[in-house]
RNA sequence: GCCCGGGUGGCGGAACGGUAGACGCGGCGGACUCAAAAUCCGCUUCUCGCAAGGGAGUGUGGGUUCGAUUCCCACCCCGGGUACCA
């Protein structure tokens, strides 16, 4: 008989028997059964964009092939699926077109459901959300609204960074090199009430927390950059003329000896205040005028000439009472620290490049390292740009270090208590003794932000908030949520949200004083739904809370979390920052959410990052009706190491279908042949003629072993390892085996067709050796192509290989009695012995000496030395 | 500049400090076929050699070791993140 494999056949198929008997559904009963492990495995939430890509497919591939081998190995699996479906792109669509944004995203959202289920991808639909529709906004309003009532959530005035083509504010995280995210359009600073989420009262613990999370450490660097954590001291600066007090954030008071001059920002309100008056007044005003109008990208370039103004004024560095002149600066930024520095240009580069532009002196108060007779002025000679400068600068005598000096060393020209103390020993004490002479303190900075939330947009959650004149900000009681977001006829902002024009919607009554009141019309960045959707799966369906504590402190946290690195700092951030914030409130115990993160490595298409743009797309939709959704996942996986970006290449889809056709072919045939079978201990039970179980023998046994050595391989891959690549190839050897044992056996005559009246005893054990390993290879794919094993199982066993748990390697199929002894002389290979495992190390040494290769190449030496490494090599030294 | 990744056949990639190149793609040769496709079998790092066999080889240069793709030092190239953060 002709086998034939058939995806499209056998695909919908065995989707439809999960799908007609909710396979994958978890109840959350099943948390109150004895020896329950609950294993949550996610993959994060995908944005319904048209179609779902390649990205996806690697996505979800990786993902249900951990979910499918966890449910094997005993797990309670809880994997989900929803649905990120705020956003831009929908609303800019909506602008362009006119169509609700509602429409092109549940049109999207049905479109990425039907191929997720084309793919196979084992998920519990019945916990489906998506972020846009009112009974999950409903709680992500609640959760703003319990931020609020716990002083998480602030409303003011901001310097904001606003994308001119969105017409909306961004946050800093959404601003790359001065331009907007998805715009690229120059983002121009406006000040604007907007609403914040004080995430960085939080800064400290999602620092400190990412020592109790499994993730890979260079997505934790990136975090802890991202935080930026800085230790040093407040200073106080005294300015005389207006009885003011300034501070500075730095991290080097060790060199507060060496500060010559002061600068603030230019958005530093005391600015204009203190130019006031003097004739430094007009130009300081220019000054400032023209630089918060020049564009971010431009002021942020480090290699950007510095510019600045004198604003007429001075302060008194607290340490020597020495008399500083204040300058306006661009190159200090009002968003770190306190907008305003001590300037110290002999130990720092930036305050250097500034004093050599102005003039200004420059002091040294820490020693180099160099030998003042000759090697600093030998470095100096070999001409790096700080040597230049320093020469331009005129450097005070010939046997300085070139500076700025920002190395460490003994501390000159400070103080006597400190002079001559090694700079990093002075940097505590001196914090220390501001402290006690009440001029500053010890103090740790970051570089994190609060997060902006609120964006001047249509298509997003509306921030359950009513502006009272009366009562002021209010926010809206419980009962009501949710504020639904209502339709508008004009998509397009004008500076402000959209939903202003909905006039009907926006007046409404104070919940407090019940007298007229407006809407807030900002709705929330979209980051805000995908920060805490894991919750929700935990308990899609309870209408009366957003979860229930004691279930989603049951499964969370999230076992493992897989996803694209794009999203390591903001998304991963503030998930992190909800469930710390959500638990303090009282409302959850997870500190952590995420507890295992791996992160996928993109496909790219001819080297390149596909996109539309370029033409080079592969659409997974195309790939699955020619070959299948089984071939696509499979090599999506066996494209290589999954952590890593891999080029997509169609001769590779062939070459997997190809392997999955034969492997499908010979369960298929062996699944017919009949006779004999591998019992459970491995043995051969029913061959004709024998009365007794049998042991495998020859290449029976040669192929059992290797079945079991598969085993044994793509176990080790898939437990913590995402080693899906070798693991599929370790089943490729599997199958390339049952090749060669299937043709010897029809060969013999073992015709598969003849079933097993006709098959003689040996016949019999092979077909039974063949039907054992190619179970096995089926069994072991199944995380990767779960159609085809499904299929295949079934006609070998009569079983579903779903409710099968996950095969256990025999030890006595592991072992063997010999081995193949690597000799070498010298390091290099010059035999190869088939000896006795139990050979001694004596006899190993013996055996490889004996050997005639290697004596040709030791002859006429002396053998120095012999290293026996048992059930691997010798290797002979000689000399 | 700083912080991460990564450099291995024609290509994607394998290799607890112990046989470099598993597995796949591509290529070459063969079987089947009237023919082709599909399928099956064999070969396929480079190089010298008819062969047996030898030599070289994991970005470059050093080092540790009996032995290094693997560990250490210095450097080169590619990709990503970040950048006037005081």
């Amino acid at each position: 008989m002709e086998h034939r494999y058939e995806p499209r056949e056998i695909e919908p198929r065995w989707q439809r028997v999960w799908e007609d008997e909710q396979t994958w559904h978890v109840d959350n009963a099943a948390l109150d059964e004895a020896g329950v492990d609950p294993v949550y495995v996610l993959e994060m939430l995908p944005y319904p964009s048209g179609e779902p890509h390649v990205g996806h497919l690697k996505n979800y591939a990786i993902g249900d092939a951990v979910a499918h081998f966890r449910r094997r190995r005993g797990d309670t699996v809880l994997h989900p699926m929803g649905f990120d479906s705020f956003g831009l792109p929908a609303e800019n669509n909506a602008i362009k077109t006119g169509q609700h944004p509602r429409e092109a995203t549940e049109a999207s959202i049905a479109s990425f459901q039907r191929q997720f289920r084309d793919w196979g991808v084992s998920i519990d639909w019945s916990r489906e959300i998506a972020s846009h529709r009112p009974e999950y906004y409903r709680w992500t309003q609640w959760i703003f609204l319990k931020l609020f009532e716990h002083g998480l959530v602030e409303r003011r005035s901001a310097a904001v960074n606003w994308d001119p083509v969105e017409e909306t504010v961004l946050a800093n995280e959404q601003v790359i090199d001065g331009r907007g995210e998805r715009s690229g359009a120059l983002v121009e600073i406006r000040q604007l009430e907007q609403w914040f989420l004080r995430i960085t009262d939080y800064a400290q613990r999602l620092l400190d927390d990412l020592d109790t999370i499994e993730w890979p450490e260079h997505v934790k660097t990136m975090q802890r950059n991202w935080i930026g954590r800085s230790q040093g001291a407040q200073v106080v600066f005294h300015n005389d003329e207006l009885d003011a007090d300034y501070e500075v954030f730095t991290t080097r008071p060790d060199t507060l000896f060496g500060a010559t001059f002061f600068v603030m920002a230019p958005e530093h309100p005391d600015v204009l205040r203190l130019a006031e008056g003097t004739e430094q007044e007009q130009a300081v005003r220019e000054y400032v005028n023209r630089s918060l109008a020049g564009d971010r990208s431009e002021r942020g370039a480090a290699d950007k000439q510095k510019t600045g103004v004198f604003l007429g004024r001075h302060v008194v560095n607290p340490v020597n009472g020495d008399r500083l002149p204040m300058y306006v600066a661009d190159y200090v930024l009002m968003d770190y620290g306190t907008g305003a520095i001590m300037a110290v240009p002999g130990h720092d580069q930036r305050d250097f490049d500034f004093a050599q532009a102005y003039d200004l002196p420059v002091k040294r108060v820490i020693a180099g390292p160099a030998d003042p007779a000759g090697e600093s002025l030998e470095e100096a000679a070999d001409g790096g740009p700080l040597s230049d400068d320093a020469a331009a600068g005129g450097s005070p005598s010939p046997d300085d270090d070139a500076l700025p000096y920002v190395g460490d060393g003994p501390l000159v020209n400070s103080h006597p208590d400190f002079d001559g103390t090694h700079n990093r020993e002075a940097l505590a004490s001196i914090s220390d003794w501001l402290a006690t002479e009440g001029k500053g303190q010890a103090s740790i900075n970051f570089r994190l932000r609060d997060w902006l939330v609120s964006r001047q947009r249509y298509w997003g959650c509306p921030i359950p908030i009513v502006h009272c004149d009366r009562c002021g900000v209010v926010p809206v009681p419980e009962d009501q949520l949710p504020v639904v977001l209502p339709d508008v006829e004009d998509y397009k902002p004008k500076g402000k949200s959209p939903l202003a024009a909905a006039e009907e919607w926006v007046a409404t009554s104070c919940p407090t004083c019940g007298g007229p009141a407006r809407r807030e019309t900002d709705t929330l960045d979209t980051f805000v739904d995908s920060s805490w959707y894991f919750l929700r799966y935990t308990d899609a369906g309870n209408d009366g809370a957003a979860w229930d504590p004691a279930v989603t402190n049951r499964w969370l946290p999230v076992d493992q979390y897989i996803g694209g690195v794009e999203h390591a700092i903001l998304h991963l951030l503030y998930a992190r920052f909800f469930c710390k914030a959500l638990s303090d409130i009282g409302v959850l115990d997870v500190n952590e959410p995420f507890q295992n993160l791996f992160t996928q490595g993109m496909i790219t298409k001819d080297g390149a990052k596909m996109s539309k743009s370029k033409g080079n797309t592969v659409a997974p939709r195309e790939i699955v009706e020619r070959f299948g959704a089984d071939s696509a996942r499979t090599y999506v996986l066996f494209l290589g190491p999954p952590d890593q970006d891999a080029d997509w290449s169609d001769e590779g889809v062939e070459g997997v279908n190809r392997f999955l056709s034969r492997l499908w072919r010979f369960a298929a045939e062996a699944a017919e042949a009949g006779g004999a079978v591998v019992a459970q201990d491995g043995t051969v039970s029913g061959a004709p003629g024998a009365t007794a179980p049998v042991d495998p023998q020859g290449d029976d046994l040669e192929l059992l072993r290797k079945a079991h050595w598969a085993i044994d391989k793509v176990t080790q891959d898939l437990d913590g390892r995402f080693a899906f690549n070798t693991a599929v190839a370790a089943v490729m050897e599997l199958t390339n085996a049952i090749s060669a044992r299937r043709n010897a056996v029809v060969q013999d005559g073992g015709n598969p067709d003849a079933g097993a009246a006709a098959a003689t005893a040996g016949d019999a054990t092979g077909w039974a050796a063949i039907r054992f390993a190619t179970a096995t290879a089926v069994s072991l794919l199944q995380p990767f192509a779960p159609h085809l094993a499904a299929d295949a199982y079934q006609r070998l066993t009569g079983l579903r290989i779903w409710e099968q748990p996950w095969p256990v390697a025999e030890q006595r199929f592991l072992e063997r009695d010999e081995f193949e002894l690597v000799v070498q002389v010298q390091g290099k290979v010059r035999d190869r012995l088939t000896v006795p495992v139990s050979a001694s190390r004596e006899q190993l040494e013996e055996l490889a000496l004996a050997s005639d290769k290697v004596r040709a190449h030791v002859d006429g030496k002396t053998v120095v030395k012999v290293i026996v490494v048992p059930g691997k090599l010798v290797n002979v030294v000689v000399r």
